[in-house]
DNA sequence: TATGAATGAGTCTTCATTCAT
DNA sequence: CATGAATGAAGACTCATTCAT
């Protein structure tokens, strides 16, 4: 998935025989903070931590960024801000509901999904409450988009397209807890016997299954 | 919800009057860390703070602890294993598949969602990866009866009687993903606006909704 | 050695079937403090640590003892005290020198030297700069009797009788390098090969062939 | 004395005046640790105190070394080292007994004798049951030329030339019973009237002495 | 850009001491 | 006599941050 993908490479400058790209170590201070809070947990890593991973001192953390709360800030920014807007730029609120919810999860798996840090990160630093990331997303969350996404549920609801028993504004987070959480919870998953091969196809296949039959209004229903 | 009562304080011997029951601050410092973690998290949450809540000082801690660690384990222990044996332990694998998911989703919501502090406390430090309690609680869950789940959803699935496109191995964090996770999240998705009345009951009518529509069998497959 | 023998055993009045003989435990936290300072020194030595060997609670130590400080006082008056006083008692530095000598260094072998935490403790505490015990012990130490030692010893040799070269004044020390400093590193010294059979019946016999031998005045000097 | 000097200093690249030499504070820590331990001994010795002598904070006792313990490594590893290879290096178990004997107590007046801090050090962490440093001291010990003086001995013996009555084993002690006891209570042993001016040319003079003539066979048994 | 040295505030933990029972 | 509960002060150690080089 290209959003997240760092320019570095494409546009290194030829020319002088750099030791190192300009922007280098500060993309992979990002990158390894990135890595570190979704195996960790924000509060759980240390600038030094973040340091050593990406090769430098901490004390580059303070000099490319101002300080933890900035380096924060750019996560969201450059790492997180490019996902949100990969799932929810694309979205349409006048397609039919099946079509937007599938279009919503695949994004959903190629983009976020496809960065193993960031499941693990969204659901314990945006998702849970106190979460250390949660005020800086939600402020770049396109609102407007996931209230649409509300309304034409509830619209389709009212058109007897959809299942009617189902809480319209409680949906778009159903389909993070069946895409985002069970990505997030890959490793610990991988516990229980026979769970080697689950990967993110398979959670799509799976909560793709679940939401199309759980929108679907019931025979009786109808 | 009676399983994560403490019997202490009924079996309290009437005659002093005791200037505190005895256990009376080991049981303020578990409740405070339980609050005090579903807020902040485990590593965002120190010593003094759950003291401080407790109306203690931090020494207390190591006093009826031997330190942090062994305050997990005892939160593990005595607040976390009821609530989960309070889900799993009635759990009848033999029982038709819509009844007993609806009964796993009625006393998630009544054990486990009725206490404040665990739906966000189970998604970050269980449910995501590097959970400071994911060790803690793995040991202790029923992994018989979640596996029997699994089995019983297979099978019914060779029968025909449910949704043959879902992974059964999957389903357990599908239940999870829409029932703790929204609780979790639930002061956080309270900044939507009309979210004011989305209660544990709107929680479980909606999840309900979803997976019994989801779980049966399409009409073209039947 | 009779000196540090708690009176308790022989003491005890018959009568009363007591639970415990009064004065036990206090008698048993000077005992167990005397033991644990030998092994682990005096600022190594909690008094919990104190009082769980004497089989009691921290608060004991502060019962009996008014704090730690007064602990300490009471060990050197108590336990430290009388065996000073079986060393240096029966000096009589009128007897000729090799018998002053060997006197003391039996003294120092029956008393000091059967209790096996006193020398590590006197090493410690008492000799090395700095130590816990040194004032207290100081205070209580027969100034007098020693000082009539290093006259005596002077006085020996302007006689002739003793070998001119030693130094009179370092002499006390001398003898307790040669019996206590032995003694307070007995299990260090077990782990050179072949020093399984070193007792204090050795360290006896190697510190006065050594002393009564370097006592003597040379051959030339005669 | 050489051994203990520091190559570092006399290594400085003359040219751009540095604020401070590199690797400054952490030999001021290691200084100060070892004269703080020489007073106090190890356990009575917090980092704080070491830090503040040193002029530093505490928090660089854990920036140049990873901890307390580290310390200690450092310590017996860069300081304590150096000596007894100084004392022990050079011996050769060959020479005449007397000869032997002598070279050790002038090595170990010149080289340990002449760090204030080691003496009380050496009795209190080494010698002493339980002392902290005992282990890693220890480990480096020249266990082989220890021995070799012992053998010697024994050899010397029973060739006659040695007091019989002397146990071998027993020999190494005695020799810093009489060299690294008086120099560790110097200021204790100074409380007596007429020891101000015992210095360690007194005290290599009295344990020569004392050793050399107890060391001869006596006439008798010749 | 990048580092090593340094720090102050804060965290967990230990400990002697107190006190009601 | 003895204990359990509780505390304040101090211990080792961590960490984000600063700064001269």
């Amino acid at each position: 998935m290209a959003a997240s993908r760092r320019p570095r490479s494409q546009a290194r400058p030829q020319g002088r025989p750099l030791a190192s790209a300009p922007g280098a170590s500060r993309d992979a201070l990002l990158d390894a903070a990135a890595s570190l809070f979704g195996e960790r947990g924000v509060a759980g890593t240390t600038t030094a931590q973040i340091a050593a991973r990406a090769g430098v001192t901490a004390a580059m953390v303070h000099y490319h960024f101002k300080g933890r709360e900035a380096l924060l800030d750019a996560l969201v920014e450059e790492r997180i801000g490019p996902l949100m807007a990969f799932v929810w730029g694309p979205m349409d609120a006048s397609e039919p509901i099946p079509r937007l919810v599938e279009g919503l999860v695949q994004r959903l798996l190629e983009g976020p999904g496809s960065q193993p840090w960031l499941p693990p990160l969204w659901v314990r630093e945006v998702l849970s409450e106190g979460g250390q990331l949660r005020e800086r997303v939600l402020a770049r969350l396109p609102m407007a988009k996931v209230e649409a996404l509300g309304t034409a549920l509830a619209k389709a609801q009212t058109r007897g397209e959809v299942n009617p028993d189902l809480e319209p504004r409680l949906f778009v987070l159903s389909i993070l807890g069946l895409t985002m959480l069970p990505l997030a919870t890959a490793r610990v998953w991988g516990r229980l016997p026979g769970t080697a091969g689950l990967d993110a196809s398979a959670v799509s296949r799976h909560a793709l299954a679940l939401l199309s039959a759980g929108l679907r209004p019931s025979r009786r229903s109808r």
